[in-house]
RNA sequence: CGGGGUGUAGCGUAGCCCGGUAUCGCGUCUGCUUUGGGAGCAGAAGGUCGUAGGUUCGAAUCCUGCCACCCCGACCA
């Protein structure tokens, strides 16, 4: 645990690897390509999480939930669509096991059992989806359809890193039906700038928007736009994408509607998602060599308090010293920890809370119990200072939106130094 | 999926070339002393050497298959 990470100069692919790890937010599994997010790393992915929700939601979205198999011929429908996600597959062929007969205590898949049609494990969901909407659409009246999905998904991927790559991810998937292709359009750039408020106000982490090349573009799709962040070893990140389908899988599905002119015509599509993946985008936008720096809008834990004391009788003393302030702390909706924990000493516990990136923290000691005061240490910058006890309150909270804004703008001022202008591609 | 590397106690490792069941550090447990930046001393526990076979009197060590992870490349959210 005393070890220092490997510095993001030394050899950065190390340097995240280490951090994932040591920080507690993930481990690799048992199973191949996929991984265990731990507590504290699905913490930061629940507030996300949270978050993005509460903004679909604002934009109209409701959430629902589809099946985890696709049919094959669903995913064939759609050809381009089929030949993008064909080579990244599981596929379930038979739906029981058998006590193996020749060696016992092993189970065998049992022969008899074999599908007519395979299931595909979803890479994502548009052929479920929109063979579903076909039962939903017969008139303009049904339209739009704007919905929302939380889901795992599985892409058979050769080489991984956790949560930038890993065989199985968690992600949203918004599936939209317009009457419109302008609305289709308007639907796919709204979301972007969802994606692009979040990762700025959220994750403060500036973002660039764009269209994807044609070779890059989503398979099935007539237009992707993304959000592409720049990570410190300079190299950018694919972060969110919203994609314009056009009538593409309406047409693979026979999705058709009548217009208010009685006309008949296909649905216009959107589809758009984000994955764990942004976890990986938020380790590597803020992180430093002593560990993960986390935006207090995504923090688990805003304040984290560390008495320093000799004795029980000290610690009890301090524990009731500072009850009115973590009060108060709790009452602004400011997240705290007390951690009294006996076992470790106070300066591991200061080194573990700057690994675990927690935005502020305070100390208090025999000194500060004589003076009324507390020692407050930044994550984001390092720095501590002395102040009083009272008012600190109101001083923390300030001192939360500062380290939000003063992530975003060194995580900026990064970006604006590393960007060239290129002509070829 | 192509090329390269690694797998030994919870973690990190020595030993492997040249076969004789295993080294060190961190962590863990117990006790005492400590406590404002990853504590000190003393004692203790903990290992089917990734896995399955093979060679051998004997395998962590040699051979083969398999699995996992890491790095580079192609592909992707």
């Amino acid at each position: 645990m005393a070890e220092k990470l490997t510095t993001r100069a030394t050899d950065y692919s190390k340097w995240y690897n280490e951090l994932v790890i040591n920080a507690d937010l993930a481990e690799h599994s048992a199973v191949r390509g996929c991984m265990v997010i731990k507590p504290y790393g699905f913490a930061i992915w629940e507030k996300m999480r949270d978050a993005l929700d509460k903004m679909f939601k604002d934009t109209g979205h409701q959430n629902a939930y589809f099946p985890l198999f696709v049919p094959r011929s669903f995913l064939e429908k759609e050809e381009g669509h089929a030949e993008g996600f064909a080579k990244e597959c599981a596929v379930v062929t038979h739906y029981r096991l058998k006590v193996n007969p020749d060696e016992k205590g092993k189970l065998m898949v049992d022969s008899e059992s074999k599908l007519e049609e395979e299931l595909i494990v979803r890479p994502t969901s548009e052929a479920i989806i929109w063979n579903t909407y076909k039962g939903w659409i017969q008139s303009y009246r049904d339209l739009p359809i704007l919905i929302n999905q939380w889901a795992n998904v599985v892409r058979w991927e050769m080489r991984t890193r956790l949560f930038l790559r890993t065989a199985e991810f968690l992600w949203q998937e918004g599936h939209t039906a317009h009457s419109t292709a302008q609305e289709a359009i308007a639907e796919t750039k709204q979301m972007l700038e969802v994606y692009a408020d979040f990762a700025e106000r959220f994750m403060a982490m500036p973002v660039i928007k764009g269209s994807k090349s044609e070779s890059e573009r989503f398979a099935g799709a007539l237009d992707t736009m993304c959000i592409e962040a720049l990570m410190q070893d300079g190299k950018a990140l694919q972060a969110g994408t919203s994609h314009f389908l056009g009538q593409n899988f309406a047409k693979a599905f026979d999705v058709k509607f009548t217009s208010k002119e009685g006309v008949l015509d296909y649905v216009w599509a959107t589809s758009w998602g984000v994955s764990t993946r942004l976890m990986g985008a938020l380790i590597m936008t803020h992180s430093d060599d002593q560990g993960l720096r986390l935006p207090p809008m995504l923090a688990p834990i805003h304040v984290v308090i560390v008495p320093i004391y000799k004795g029980e009788e000290q610690l009890a003393m301090i524990s009731e010293k500072i009850q009115p302030l973590m009060s108060e702390l709790r009452a602004k909706g400011i997240t705290v920890k007390y951690d009294n924990d006996d076992t470790k000493r106070s300066g591991w516990k200061f080194a573990e809370y700057e690994l675990k990136g927690v935005p502020v923290r305070v100390a208090i000691g025999p000194k500060d119990m004589e003076n009324g005061t507390i020692e407050i240490a930044r994550r984001d910058n390092g720095t501590k200072q002395t102040i009083p006890m009272a008012g600190a309150a109101e001083l923390i909270q300030h001192l939360l939106d500062e380290i939000q804004k003063n992530l975003f703008d060194q995580a900026l001022a990064h970006r604006d130094s590393h960007i060239t202008e290129v002509n070829t591609y």
